[in-house]
RNA sequence: ACCCUCGUAGUUCAAUGGAUAGAACAAGUGCCUCCUAAGCAUUAGAUGCAGGUUCGAUUCCUGCCGAGGGUACCA
C-alpha cells in the first residue's frame, strides 16, 4: 500500500510539472466515504491559493493528465465537489495481498524502523509504599504496550522500574509499620501523621512479629526494610498478574553510592548554575529560560528529586540507548523539563529521550468520586481489579483510551459491564476464524498454498482486505505517536469488517474452490488480529 | 494569579486540517432449519460559549466558562 500511494504521489507530481503547477505537500489518504473511492488528494484544493482557479477546476486539469497513462494499479480517477481527486484501486491489487500477508504472516507490517537499534523503557516507577493500586495500572500498561510496539519495529527493548526506597516516603512507612508492631504487641506507640493507614501495614507487622519476635525496638531498621521487601514482592506479583515484567530495577540509591550525584552537583556548580540560599541549595534554572530557580538541596541536606532524577538520566543517555521513553503521570509534567534542562547544559543530547504523559484516572463507585490516597488507604488494587474482571478487560480499558484522555474508572460499571467490555469483540472475531478453520478441517478442506485470490470479489471481501492492507501504516504511526490506543482502533475496525463478512459470505461451502480463497482471506485476518492482539498483551483465544 | 492537559450523543470514549463527526453501553425495532447471536441489520441522539485563521475547523489561534494536574525545601 506504501508502495503504491508512492507511485500515485509520483504520478500526481508529475502531472503538476507538465502543467507548470507549483509543487505543493499534499494528502493522499481513504476517503471517509468509499463511494468516492479508495483514495483521495486534496492537491487542488491547495493550489487554488497559488492559481487563483477554483479547485474543481484545478483537480479536473490534473485528473484529465493523470488519465493519459494511468498510475498501475488505478482503475478509475474521478473528481468531487469540492475538489477532491479519487483514485480507484484494482480489485486485483487487494487480492493479491491476500498471499502477501500469509507469506509475511508474523512479519506483515513490521517496518524494520528499529532494527540493530534499543530502546529503555522505564515506567511504573512507584516507590514501594504500598501496594499497587489502578492509578498505577495505566502507567503499567501503557508502558508495556509503548515497548511492545517498539519491539514490534525492531527494538530491542529494556523495560526498567526505577525506584527510590531512601527518601521520606519509605521513612514514613517504617515507623508505620513500627507503629502498628508495638500496637499488636499492646505496647505504647504513636502512629505518625502522615502514616500510612492501610491494612496491609498492620499485616506486615504481624509477619514481623512472626518472624523476629517481640523484642524489636524503636527505630529498628527492620521495620522499614521488611516492609519494603513484602511490598516490593507484592507489586512484582501484581504487575506479573497484569501482564508486566521488567528486564531491570534501577535503584536511585546506585547514583549516591556511585558518586554520581556528587559528580553532577560539582559539573553543575562548576557551571555556575547552583548556588546557595537560605540554607538550600538552588538550582538556577532562570538562567536556562525558566521563570523560577528550583531547590536542589532542601536545607535538612537532603536532595530533591530532582537531583538523582538527572543522574539517573545521565546514566540511561550513557548506557548508549537510541531511544529513552518516561512514562510519567500528568504530575511530572511541570518535573521533567528541569531534568532535561540540566542534562542539555551538562552538553548531554536529549533528542532521544521522549516522556509520555499520561493523565490520572479518576475513579468513581457508582457515580461517586473517589478520592486516591495510598496513604490514607483510598485505593483500589490492581489485584481486585483483574481478579474481579479478567487480564484483557483491565490492559483494554487502559489501552482503548488516549493517554492524555483524564478518563473516568467507575468500578461498579467497569464489573457490570465486563462482559460487554469491547475487547471480546476482538477476541470473539478471532475465535470464530478459529472455528471456521477447524470446521474447514473437518471437512476436508485445508488451506493450500494455491488459491485462487481473484474469487475474493464480494464487497465485503474487498471491504475487509482494504483494511488490512492499512496496518503497515497503522502500525508506523503507532510507532511515531506512541499511542497504543490507535492499534486497538484498527483492530477494532477489522474485528467490525470481518463480522460483516461473516453475515454475507459463508467460508466452508460446496464451492471448495471459493472455499479455499475464503479460507486463504479469513486466515490472513487471523495473522493480524493475532498479531494486534499480542502486542497490546491480550489473549487471542481459539474459541470462547 | 500563572502554567499544562482536557471539554464531542443520556453515559464512557473515537475521529493524519477535509467530503454525511464514528463506536460501545443505555433506549426502540428486526434477524439463529445456515461455519459460535460475545454477532448482524435498523431507529433516535453530540462537537461547552464567543470570536479569528482557512476553500474547508472537533482538530490551529485568542477570550470566557467548567474539570483534572502543577506552580512545595513532597515524588
Amino acid at each position: 500500500m506504501k508502495k503504491l500511494k508512492q507511485q500515485i504521489t509520483n504520478a500526481v507530481s508529475a502531472s503538476l510539472t507538465s502543467l507548470s503547477y507549483p509543487e505543493k505537500e499534499f494528502s493522499l489518504a481513504p476517503p471517509k466515504n468509499p463511494e468516492f473511492g479508495d483514495l483521495s488528494t486534496n492537491i487542488s484544493l491547495l493550489l487554488t491559493q497559488n492559481l487563483k482557479m477554483p479547485p474543481l477546476e484545478i483537480a479536473q486539469s490534473i485528473a484529465k493528465e493523470l488519465n493519459k497513462e494511468l498510475p498501475h494499479h488505478i482503475s478509475e480517477i474521478s473528481v468531487t465537489l469540492p475538489g477532491f481527486i479519487n483514485f480507484k484501486v484494482d480489485k486485483s491489487f487487494y487480492q493479491s495481498k491476500v498471499k502477501t500477508i500469509l507469506d509475511e504472516d508474523d512479519s506483515f507490517g513490521k517496518s524494520g524502523l528499529g532494527a540493530g537499534k534499543t530502546a529503555n523503557v522505564e515506567f511504573v516507577s512507584a516507590n514501594p509504599t504500598g501496594p499497587l493500586t489502578v492509578g498505577h495500572g495505566r502507567n503499567a500498561v501503557l508502558g508495556d504496550t509503548v515497548s511492545s510496539i517498539l519491539e514490534w519495529h525492531g527494538f530491542d527493548v529494556t523495560r526498567e522500574y526505577y525506584f527510590n526506597d531512601a527518601g521520606r516516603q519509605m521513612r514514613i512507612l517504617g515507623q508505620s509499620v513500627e507503629a502498628r508492631y508495638f500496637e499488636i504487641l499492646g505496647k505504647e506507640f504513636e502512629f505518625p501523621d502522615d502514616g500510612y493507614k492501610g491494612t496491609y501495614i498492620k499485616d506486615i507487622a504481624q509477619t514481623i512479629l512472626d518472624d523476629l519476635g517481640v523484642d524489636l525496638s524503636a527505630g529498628d531498621s527492620s521495620f522499614k526494610e521488611k516492609a519494603e521487601i513484602s511490598i516490593f514482592e507484592d507489586i512484582k506479583k501484581s504487575l506479573l498478574n497484569l501482564g508486566v515484567h521488567f528486564d531491570q530495577f534501577t535503584n536511585e540509591k546506585t547514583f549516591y553510592e556511585n558518586g554520581e550525584i556528587d559528580k553532577l552537583l560539582s559539573e553543575l556548580r562548576d557551571k555556575d548554575l547552583i548556588y546557595d540560599k537560605d540554607g538550600a541549595t538552588w538550582f538556577r534554572t532562570t538562567a536556562l529560560g525558566k521563570d523560577q530557580d528550583r531547590v536542589y538541596i532542601k536545607s535538612t541536606g537532603e536532595p530533591t528529586y530532582r537531583v538523582p532524577d538527572t543522574a539517573y538520566h545521565r546514566d540511561k543517555i550513557n548506557r548508549g540507548f537510541d531511544l529513552i521513553i518516561d512514562i510519567f503521570g500528568a504530575d511530572h509534567a511541570d518535573a521533567y523539563p528541569d531534568v532535561l534542562l540540566a542534562l542539555e547544559s551538562l552538553g548531554l543530547k536529549t533528542d532521544q529521550i521522549r516522556v509520555l504523559l499520561y493523565q490520572f484516572v479518576t475513579l468513581l463507585r457508582g457515580g461517586e468520586k473517589i478520592k486516591m490516597s495510598t496513604r490514607e488507604a483510598n485505593f483500589v488494587t490492581m489485584d481486585e481489579l483483574v481478579n474481579e474482571v479478567g487480564i484483557d478487560v483491565v490492559r483494554y480499558f487502559f489501552i482503548m483510551r488516549s493517554m492524555n484522555t483524564h478518563l473516568d474508572f467507575d468500578l461498579e460499571l467497569a464489573t457490570d459491564q465486563s462482559d460487554k467490555n469491547p475487547v471480546f469483540y476482538l477476541q470473539y472475531a478471532h475465535a470464530r476464524i478459529c472455528n471456521i478453520i477447524k470446521h474447514g478441517q473437518e471437512s476436508g478442506l485445508e488451506l493450500g498454498d494455491d488459491f485462487d485470490s481473484g474469487l475474493l470479489s464480494h464487497p465485503e471481501e474487498i471491504n475487509l482486505i482494504q483494511h488490512m492492507v492499512r496496518f503497515p501504516e497503522i502500525m508506523e504511526l503507532a510507532f511515531e505517536n506512541l499511542e497504543p490506543q490507535i492499534i486497538a482502533n484498527t483492530l477494532q475496525e477489522l474485528a467490525t469488517r470481518f463480522h460483516k463478512f461473516y453475515g454475507q459470505c459463508h467460508v466452508i461451502t460446496e464451492d471448495r474452490v471459493l472455499s479455499n480463497a475464503r479460507l486463504a482471506l479469513i486466515t490472513s485476518v487471523k495473522v493480524i488480529m493475532g498479531n494486534g492482539l499480542k502486542i497490546l498483551g491480550l489473549t487471542a483465544p481459539e474459541r470462547m
